[in-house]
DNA sequence: AATTAGATCTCGACT
DNA sequence: AGTCGAGGTCTAATT
């Protein structure tokens, strides 16, 4: 990666045309050939930009460019497109190269384990008595996201979607079958639980006697301790 | 700006949780107390990042983060959500500061503009033996955006939009009732285009005898040359 | 100020 | 490879 600090403007010529008149910024230039335009403020959107997969060239200015002060010329064309962004240089204040190597890249944590970690620990959110069985409690076809007990003793199952659709719904509805032929267990209640449920999932499940559980991730959050989850 | 160049991880806790594992970056930090981290491809969404309004603290790291390598600790902080990013940095390989000052900011050429003068000089898309008039055409109640004649000799007026709407039909009624009471002009038929036509101002259009004429931008781009706009 | 729609969107998941 | 949906979206225009 190279990093130059230059006084410079800039035009770019693709889907639209845009101008950036003369002033310093930062200029990127990603080993992929990329280039970002960044100015000391903003959000982390470049003032303006070429995207991989594309190539850079250095030109002379022509005189009359050399005339207004332009000392080189960045040319920078897209491979598939033919959009084009021209950077006029006219005056480098800082210009280094680095190697960085690839980098590993971003790990999100799952919202669904983080969402199934949160409901295991603030189990009282499926209403008031109930207590935890276990996480992932297995059964011949799989496990089973959240098994707990309701205040009267009777098996909860809880099918744990970010997003609850129909097919969240046909998967409890297959560990309820199952799990209420279990004499141990049965009867087995059903919680669809997300932070968001489809009308038809929501739907399906309620006429199959399934609750629904809106889960607000925020909140639950909320209830963790920030700092905890850092470190 | 201030740009880092470190072998750093990164934690992010805010609306997720999300983690970059140790590996080169560039670190850079706004003077507005935002921080963007970069490695060297993908385009230009930073790997994290941390938008304004926020403000950065430099700590001292524990024993058994000093254990681990860490150095220094960057904490940021979101001054409205208490969304939070913490850089540990391990090593710095590079470091140095620059003043750029305030960006006089993006020029968009308007797409609307441009479609007006790009009609304008292929007014062969209106249909053959068409010729130009003028644009901004002036009316007592506003300029028709672009007069022309059709093959047989008859007036046309082109309202030109970037998506049309029930609006725009509306604006052209109005010019085409103005202008058919011009005795040199009339009859003047009316041309909406557009580079998409919702279908209730198509609706519309038709049925007031109004010629709907969709635009194909990209394609009307490489009629004109690419370079000639550059400069 | 709040809402809405577009973006040179970007990014990942799924078909 | 194309398509679809969501985003820590961001951004500008409109209400």
């Amino acid at each position: 990666m190279r990093l130059v600090i230059a006084k410079c403007s800039v035009d770019y010529a693709g889907r639209l045309s845009a101008h950036l008149p003369l002033a310093t910024r930062l200029l990127m230039l990603k080993s992929d050939g990329s280039i970002l335009v960044h100015s000391d403020g903003g959000s982390y959107k470049p003032l303006n930009w070429m995207s991989p997969p594309c190539s850079l060239s250095e030109s002379e200015p022509d005189e009359y460019q050399t005339d207004a002060g332009v000392t080189a010329l960045w040319t920078v064309t897209h491979g598939k497109t033919d959009d084009q962004l021209i950077v006029s240089i006219y005056e480098v204040l800082h210009d280094s190269a680095h190697e960085l190597g690839i980098d590993p890249g971003l790990i999100k944590d799952g919202v669904e384990a983080h969402l199934q970690k949160l409901l295991a620990e603030h189990i009282h959110l499926l209403g008031d008595g109930h207590t935890l069985v276990r996480r992932e409690y297995m059964t011949a076809i799989g496990p089973v996201d959240i098994l707990a007990r309701d205040a009267a003793g009777g098996s909860v199952a809880v099918e744990l979607k970010r997003r609850g659709d129909i097919d969240g719904v046909e998967q409890l509805t297959r560990y309820l079958e199952l799990m209420n032929r279990d004499p141990h267990l049965a009867p087995v209640a059903g919680v669809f639980a997300a932070q968001e449920i489809k009308p038809q999932a929501r739907m399906l499940a309620e006429d199959r006697g399934i609750r629904c559980l809106l889960l607000d991730y925020d909140a639950m959050r909320g209830l963790d301790d920030t700092q905890s989850r850092l470190f």
